[in-house]
DNA sequence: CCTTAAAGCTAATGGCATTAGCTGGCGCCG
DNA sequence: CGGCGCCAGCTAATGCCATTAGCTTTAAGG
C-alpha cells in the first residue's frame, strides 16, 4: 500500500479534473477514488462526505473565479473596469463550463467557507461598479443586476441555450450596453410598480 | 391490485408535487412510486426512465411558464408588454422555485418536446420585445439579453443569493430600467471589443 | 527501536435505478 | 355471455453508489 499521499486539497483537485472532463454530475466518490488509486472509503479520511466535497469544490471554483476577476480589474476603473469584469467573467465560464456549473449548484445557506467565498465574489462585483458614484442601496441594486446579467448570460451560453446563429459576442456587447446606459441614467421612480 | 390508473401525465403530476414540497433533488422514482401507491418498477410502464421523467417535468414546467407569460402579454405592447413579461416571469419563479429550478436543470440538446417547449418560450420573449422595432439579428440579441437578465435574476432570487437587506423589488426595477434604456439607445459599435 | 496517529483496506448495509419475467384484471370481439 | 389478449402492476435480482465499522499498516518522532 504505497500511501497515495492524499489530502483534502488533492481530493478537490481530482474532483475538478473529473468535472473538467465529464461534468459535475460525474463527480462521485467512487470516481474520485478511482483516480486517486484508492478504495472509495479511504476518501472519508480527507473529506466528511460527498456533500462536503461538493462544497469544497464550489469554494475552490469561486476563489479561482474571484482571482481572475481581481486580476482583470487591476488598474482599471469606470466603464473600463466594468467591461473588464464582464469580459473576464464570461471568459471564465466559457473556458470552464463544468466548474462554473459546479459552483452554482452548491447549497447556499451556510456560515462557513462557502459563504465567505461568495461574499468575496460579491465584493469584487461591488468593486467593478465603483466609479459610478452609487450611494447606499443603489450599490446593492446595481451589484445584483450585474450579477444577474453576468450569471444569466453565462448559464445560457454554457448550457447551449443560444441555438440561433447570431454572434454571441454581439449579444454580450448589448448586455454590457444595457448595464452601462442603465447605470448612467439614474431614473428610478415610477418603476416602483414592481 | 386495485389498478392505480397511472399515466405519463399522472406520473409527472406526482413528480411536480414532490418538487413543490421537497425540491427537484427529491424526485426519485422510488418517491414517485411511493406517492402513487405502486411499486417502483411499475413506473417504467409509463416512463422510460428517470431521465425521461425529468424531461417531461421540464417540458410541463416550460409550458406552464409559457402560459403565464402569454396571459400576461395579452393586449399589451411596448414598454407595458416588457414590464408585464418581466413581472410575470419573476412571479412564476418566486411562486414556484422548485419547478423553476427543475426546468433549468434538464438536458438541453434534443429534437423532441424539450426543444419545442423551449422554442415556444423563446418565441414569447421575442413577442414581448415586439414594438421596439428591432430588425434582424438585433431581435436575437435583445431576446438573449432579456432571457439572461430574467433568468439570472430568478436564479439568484430563488436560490437565496440576495443576502443583503435591500428591497429586491427595487433591484428588479433597476434591471427593468437597464433593459428599457439599453433598448432605447441603439448605440452598438465600438462595443465590439467583446 | 517502539509507539502511535493517520491513512488505507475489507466487509457490510441500505438506497436507488434498472431489467427480466410473471400474473391478474379489463376491454373487446366473437 | 364467454374467452382472449394486452397492459399495468408485481416480485426478484443486479449493480452502482454513499456511508459506517473495525482492522492493518505505514511512517514519523521520541
Amino acid at each position: 500500500m504505497a500511501r497515495a499521499g492524499l489530502s483534502p486539497d488533492a481530493v478537490v483537485d481530482l474532483a475538478l479534473a473529473i468535472i473538467d472532463e465529464d461534468g459535475p454530475a460525474a463527480v462521485t466518490l467512487a470516481a474520485v477514488a478511482g483516480r486517486a488509486g484508492v478504495a472509495t472509503p479511504s476518501l472519508y479520511k480527507h473529506v466528511r462526505n460527498l456533500a462536503e466535497l461538493n462544497d469544497l469544490v464550489s469554494v475552490r471554483v469561486m476563489n479561482e473565479l474571484a482571482d481572475r476577476l481581481r486580476e482583470a480589474l487591476l488598474g482599471r476603473s469606470g466603464d473600463e473596469a466594468l467591461r473588464a469584469f464582464m469580459h473576464a467573467y464570461r471568459d471564465y465560464a466559457v473556458a470552464n463550463p463544468g466548474r462554473y456549473a459546479a459552483m452554482s449548484q452548491a447549497a447556499p445557506p451556510e456560515g462557513g467557507a462557502q459563504a465567505k467565498a461568495a461574499d468575496a465574489l460579491v465584493g469584487i462585483v461591488v468593486g467593478a461598479l465603483r466609479g459610478y458614484g452609487l450611494k447606499g442601496a443603489d450599490v446593492i441594486h446595481a451589484t445584483r443586476c450585474l450579477r444577474a446579467a453576468a450569471h444569466g448570460f453565462a448559464v445560457l451560453e454554457t448550457a447551449g441555450g443560444f441555438g440561433l446563429p447570431a454572434d454571441t459576442d454581439d449579444t454580450y456587447a448589448l448586455l454590457h450596453h444595457m448595464i452601462i446606459t442603465g447605470l448612467a441614467k439614474p431614473a428610478r421612480s415610477q418603476d416602483r410598480t414592481f
